[in-house]
DNA sequence: GTCTATAGGTCGATAGAC
DNA sequence: GTCTATCGACCTATAGAC
């Protein structure tokens, strides 16, 4: 019954750490974010609760570094490609597009990472790692803004920060209302509408 | 120290659920939706948690009824004012403007109501509430359209079904953005694009 | 008010790497 | 032999249920 040689893998402190991160994103997408502890996150990487904690310290600490891989590893995935080098109002439909093909390929993924996200706004421990993420979303667009501004040579009649603004609002609304409702019949109308606000916004 | 007579107060169950709904709210928006306790929500309405079980038979009840009560109240309070009998652009753009302003009244609590919504999506007890609190946000939004469109006399070049749906998500990405950044100096600029991409959607 | 389950944290011992 | 990672056991606080 028991196995004969109970053979304890030992493995260095980084690559637990990712390990335990690999099984935490397992039980948070399978079991929810309340389904978050060390051990439900130790059981499915097959180790004792007590790696967990010499691995992280603290189960703050294993929920900020999930937080943090999380979102870095969804936005750079979401905003991995350059806008086109076309009029604006098609480059960001298309950009929109592809950020919603992106949700619909991890959808429970993404729907807990906003739950997780919710969660660390009220927590004084992890407001700073949601905070974070935010800027890093910013970053990625004003990213994408740049690169698409510097291939077109036009210029805009707003200022970047109010153009990266308007795309990081136009993204979150799709996210949250997709996920919230995840009505495939009227992505292309939403898209549409979000694009078409920025007619004006280029110079020709 | 104590008080000289513990004269108990007797309410009726439903007055009593009121309370007590009244005191969870308390403790959601000063302690966050993690704080949420039988024993926390008994302390705050001055009782002992026991009374807490017997009005809602379980926390998963009470959390539902939290859910329930909060997001129609908020969200009727963010729908109220009706649609302006002006251009589509120009009524919608008013009334985003408006639900930035209600959501400001409020901050925290909507913040908070995002946070139990979002965890509400992942737990089978309470999915069939957070996807009420969705329909209820469409069928605000409609009724507003349809006031609208009767008092305009004019036609829509796309089904009310799709309007409705780029209202909402327009709505859904003011809030999550607006409460995520706080960015109080972008908000007309996200304000106009949004209503700029409803041209062409009214018939002249 | 009490019982019990859960979960975070900690200690001593040990297996295995170097 | 020493150091690091692992394990099982234990303690305590919390919170839901009765």
């Amino acid at each position: 019954m028991n196995e004969p040689s109970p053979r304890r893998t030992y493995l260095d402190v980084d690559d637990r750490r990712r390990q335990l991160l690999d099984a935490a994103v397992q039980v948070m997408v399978h079991d929810g974010v309340a389904a978050l502890s060390l051990r439900s996150v130790a059981q499915r990487a097959g180790v004792a609760h007590r790696v967990v904690s010499y691995a992280f310290g603290s189960k703050g600490e294993l929920v900020t570094a999930l937080l943090q891989r999380e979102s870095e590893l969804l936005t750079r995935r979401l905003w991995a490609e350059p806008l086109a080098p076309a009029p604006l109002v098609d480059a960001v439909g298309a950009a929109l597009h592809t950020f919603v093909d992106e949700l619909r390929l991890d959808r429970v993924r993404h729907e807990r990472l906003a739950e997780l996200t919710a969660m660390a706004r009220s927590s004084d421990a992890l407001v700073g790692a949601a905070r974070a993420e935010i800027d890093a979303v910013r970053g990625e667009i004003e990213r994408l803004v740049e690169a698409w501004a510097a291939a077109r040579k036009t210029e805009l009649t707003v200022p970047t920060t109010s153009l990266v603004a308007i795309i990081h609002a136009a993204a979150e609304g799709l996210a949250a209302w997709w996920l919230a409702t995840g009505d495939d019949e009227h992505v292309d109308d939403v898209v549409r509408a979000f694009s078409t606000g920025l007619v004006g916004l280029e110079r020709a």
